[in-house]
DNA sequence: TTCATGATAAGG
DNA sequence: CTTATCATGAAC
């Protein structure tokens, strides 16, 4: 069912939306989504999207994405932050949601010695980094299916009753498509941060 | 507001 | 080999 609907989305805000105000729980701890962005696929394909890992066409790296719906896509950013991605679409089409902050709602003890360098609470999982180094995750669960109850990375969804959109955070192209999507009474939102080789606003 | 960090992938 | 990138925290 859940991954019926993520198979089916007709466009990556859509699926954007479907994955916010989710959970996610990784073992003992657990997120409520409040900021993801979409991401589209290959050049050629249904959403062409400069910004996405994908759009030059399939390497080891962002595999998992040409792969069902409901997938974990992990990779490493900048070579030291791990970052997470739940798949949708059609097997064979890219497409990937970057899960970008989160509110930790279970498994505080754990959260808390993993980001013990925190100011708040609210920074826990505030950015794609920081969200991934609260559940430790790590390439070995590159491409989890998430809709798998004996999964270690599992989502429930659920939904944003009231929601924002805007650009991406640190794209230099296609920067001024809307596809960031927040929930915006959660300070767990991170801040917005236009690339630098991003053209700049209209 | 700028900078160091440093794996992956594309381009020269 | 050189450059850019779906980022972060600390220095300036």
């Amino acid at each position: 069912m859940s991954i019926k609907v993520l198979a089916d989305v007709t466009s990556p805000r859509e699926a954007g939306l479907i994955i916010l105000g989710s959970t996610l729980t990784v073992d003992d701890v657990a997120l409520r989504i409040v900021e993801v962005e979409a991401y589209g696929g290959e050049k050629v394909g249904p959403w062409p999207d400069p910004a996405a890992h994908s759009y030059r066409g399939q390497t080891p790296r962002n595999r998992v994405m040409f792969g069902r719906a409901g997938l974990l896509y992990v990779y490493r950013s900048y070579g030291m932050h791990f970052c997470m991605n739940i798949s949708y679409g059609p097997t064979g089409v890219a497409g990937g949601v970057l899960l970008r902050a989160a509110e930790v709602v279970a498994g505080d003890d754990v959260v808390k010695e993993r980001r013990s360098r925190a100011r708040h609470k609210y920074d826990w999982a505030r950015g794609p980094g920081n969200l991934g180094s609260s559940v430790g995750i790590s390439l070995a669960d590159n491409g989890l299916d998430v809709f798998d109850p004996t999964s270690r990375v599992r989502l429930q969804l659920g939904e944003a009753e009231i929601w924002s959109e805007g650009p991406r955070v640190g794209v230099s192209t296609a920067a001024d498509i809307p596809w960031r999507l927040w929930i915006p009474d959660s300070s767990a939102v991170s801040a917005y941060r236009r690339s630098p080789r991003a053209p700049a606003d209209s």
